[in-house]
DNA sequence: CCGAACTCCAACTGGATAGTTGGATCTTGA
DNA sequence: TCAAGATCCAACTATCCAGTTGGAGTTCGG
């Protein structure tokens, strides 16, 4: 008989999860700390190690459920693949909700974008289904065929999701100088202009175009 | 009298510098160890000690000088910010010849983005100066006014700057998926490609643009 | 009610690391 | 040749932090 797990151990588990979540993207893997993490979670820091072994263990597992998830957060079929700009507002809007799970990303990258990455291979099947989705508007003539799919993609995220990595020189760009000993907000790019660069850069190259009519 | 600074005070000085440079474009503020440091840069920690202080005034000093030289590392006059693809294009090359810069640059922004950052009155004049150029381009009809100045000088740098930020991202879209234990490399997007997306979200809306012709 | 598993907590261990110190050696200007 | 300051180096201290342990309280199934 399989051991039926009543008891809040689940409950307990995901709390602690949550805790990693954030305490992970405010510091990264260096400088988070797993007394923080406990305390966060309002869980003992006992319970901690009997759930997930050591602190590496609990980084990889945060990044792989997380980045797994965000990897598929925002579908995109081949309909909506034929307006990359709404697409990448999307995105956008997406990050702006969760900006956790972006940092995530950005802390990965780069303290382990070196070295093969956790779950490499099954998050590799979310991004090429999107590139081919957008390979498919190319195809058909709904998007610019000038610029490789990956590109676009590439394109899309990087657009929709730059602000997080370097809120410092977005805060810069829009004039907003942090003043007192004050907090300075995300300044997060307009979504309008987002959807509109995308539009612009992907529309078909002249002529008959389909998109948008 | 002021002393003449004859010896080799200042090599000294600018080779623990650099090591520092090194050091915390790999590893970020909390995962960079002084020792490590004095032996990158073949000097004694002592010395280390004596010429900054601390580890965190080390840090600062560094950003002050490398992200203040990164923000006027690429001039754009009035005359290049007509065509923004170019510029884009020219911003990523130096990065990829300077991928240490950007990676403090990320650093920066993830360790301490949300708080007032190191110079930030005096980075802002550079990139001021550059939207203004855009702003002025746009006035004269070589880029188009649809998006503002801001947000174009924020495409152009996240396009040619991203890749740096998420590597293993860049990796996963371009199906480079690393194999053995091998160290991934950087997976930059094309020039070409960069080039041609700024140049089609930034061109003058219809009739007589007068970029490129 | 009992035992097993869950939980807490405080104290503890061990290793890594920031920063210091003292003494030896070398460089340079006078 | 001398003094001052630059450099090295190895050892040292103090702290921080990951991970462990033991004991006590709690909650469930039986």
């Amino acid at each position: 008989m399989i051991k039926l797990m009543a008891w809040q151990t689940e409950l307990t588990r995901q709390r602690l999860l949550d805790a990693a979540v954030q305490e992970f993207a405010e510091f990264g893997g260096a400088g988070c700390r797993v007394d923080r993490i406990a305390k966060r979670a309002g869980i003992s820091k006992e319970r901690l190690y009997g759930y997930f072994g050591d602190k590496e263990a609990l980084f990889t597992q945060v990044l792989r459920q997380e980045l797994a998830r965000l990897a598929a957060a925002v579908p995109l079929s081949d309909e909506q693949a034929r307006d990359l700009g709404e697409y990448a507002g999307r995105v956008l809007r997406h990050h702006r909700e969760h900006p956790a799970l972006l940092r995530l990303l950005y802390w990965e990258g780069l303290e382990r974008g070196g070295e093969a990455v956790v779950d490499e291979l099954g998050r590799a099947g979310y991004y090429e289904e999107k590139v081919a989705a957008v390979a498919r508007a190319q195809r058909d003539g709904y998007l610019t065929a000038s610029i490789s799919a990956a590109e676009l993609m590439y394109a899309v995220i990087a657009l929709a999701g730059w602000w997080a990595a370097a809120p410092q020189v977005c805060r810069i760009l829009t004039g907003a100088v942090t003043p007192p000993g004050g907090r300075g907000d995300a300044a997060v790019p307009g979504e309008e202009a987002v959807v509109a660069m995308v539009r612009r850069m992907s529309v078909p190259d002249h002529g008959a175009g389909a998109v948008g009519r």
